[in-house]
DNA sequence: CATAAAGTCAAGCCATCGCTTGATTTACTA
DNA sequence: TAGTAAATCAAGCGATGGCTTGACTTTATG
């Protein structure tokens, strides 16, 4: 009879290599993308052997998607509870800042959370497999964003509503990616948002006076 | 004594496999970025044998670097042409009209135009080499932009304003990459500018009422 | 026509890629 | 202590990448 023991020291060390593994793959894919991360780097960086990938996850790609998975549903979370914690009467500014909230955390944290924002906006250019698990918690958040976006911004049609919803997840995500995130990264959490609320709030509401 | 005669078939052959070498590597830029170009992809399709890449252009970084300045600067001159055509009244709108311009008649447009633009908006993600000689014209570029938007956005400084032309060229190139562009690229043009140019003034304007 | 230049081509070199294999180490069980 | 399952490892396989080579074709010159 095969008896459970609290801590198994060999399960122990390979949740760690699987730990490594995905971690040093999520912050390949973030600086990166899904071309650009080879076999090897991910193993260097994790410090495992080669075969380690094959043996936990059966290859790269599953690997990444695994990765990317983890990211993009840890994301689809925090979106969500920013926007749940809106009052039924936010303002547009609120609502803004909800919206970049995620995004502007990951840049005062850096590190693996940044990692993630990474990830999530390259997906947002190559798609991957793994959407299928995650599509329903996806259109819940745009449905949440709707909700509190729609009073703010009047004479103004669902459709049209959507798309400057993805225009400003756009942008938010191309701030991500782009070489200017890496000045943002660096500024005050306060200043960073003092100047990209507003710009996000201007996507919401339109232009023209 | 060597004449130069008035046409050189060899020459104006080795024209066209150059040409053509450039506008496969600028076609497959634009839908997999620099890491997904392949030497042997783009003389498949050019028509050409793979040492053609060698001869022409010394390697396949060079040809690259090569198409990507091209682009760059042909994008870099349609954008000043747009802006330096508005008067000096210009409301915001037609500074955002003019802003997306370029993007929306790449859109419009499709095929060698569309992939201009494409690949511009990849280059904004990861800098290539060759920006030097486009320096010059980028930041006039980006002067231009600043002195006809001033006066539309009072009370807003110029710090301030380039961070939300920034923002706005981001927002542009995300559209331009990301599958949503797909979709935009099927839309009439007149109802891309009338659900576009809102978002993009918006975020010049910015959203606090 | 002979020569030379410009361009093209098939073949192959070498590095790197993802992945597999069979042996080996490690830590627990009976 | 012997046996076993989990995990790790060095080595290498086949495929593909960029690039080179030396022969060949085409075209202009004298």
């Amino acid at each position: 009879m095969i008896r459970v023991k609290k801590t198994d020291l060999r399960r122990e060390a390979g949740q760690r290599t699987r730990d490594g593994l995905q971690s040093a793959a999520l912050e390949l894919l973030a600086q990166r993308g899904q071309e650009g991360v080879t076999l090897r780097e991910i193993t260097d960086r994790a410090g495992a052997n080669v075969a380690a990938v094959s043996y936990h996850f059966g290859s790269l790609k599953a690997l990444c998607d695994t990765a990317i998975e983890h990211a993009l549903e840890q994301y689809l979370d925090a979106q969500m509870a920013a926007i749940d914690s809106l009052g039924p009467a936010a303002t547009l500014d609120e609502v803004a800042a909800a919206f970049a909230g995620p995004m502007m955390r990951a840049f005062a944290a850096g590190g693996q959370d940044l990692a993630v924002m990474r990830t999530v906006a390259r997906i947002g250019i190559e798609p991957p497999q793994g959407w299928e698990r995650l599509t329903g918690k996806f259109e819940k958040s745009r449905r949440d964003v709707l909700r509190v976006l729609g009073p703010n911004v009047p004479g103004v049609d669902e459709e049209e509503l959507i798309f400057r919803t993805r225009c400003a997840a756009g942008l938010l995500n191309w701030l991500a990616l782009a070489p200017i995130g890496t000045e943002l990264a660096a500024l005050p959490a306060e200043r960073l948002e003092r100047q990209l609320v507003p710009v996000v709030a201007g996507a919401f509401r339109g232009g023209a006076g």
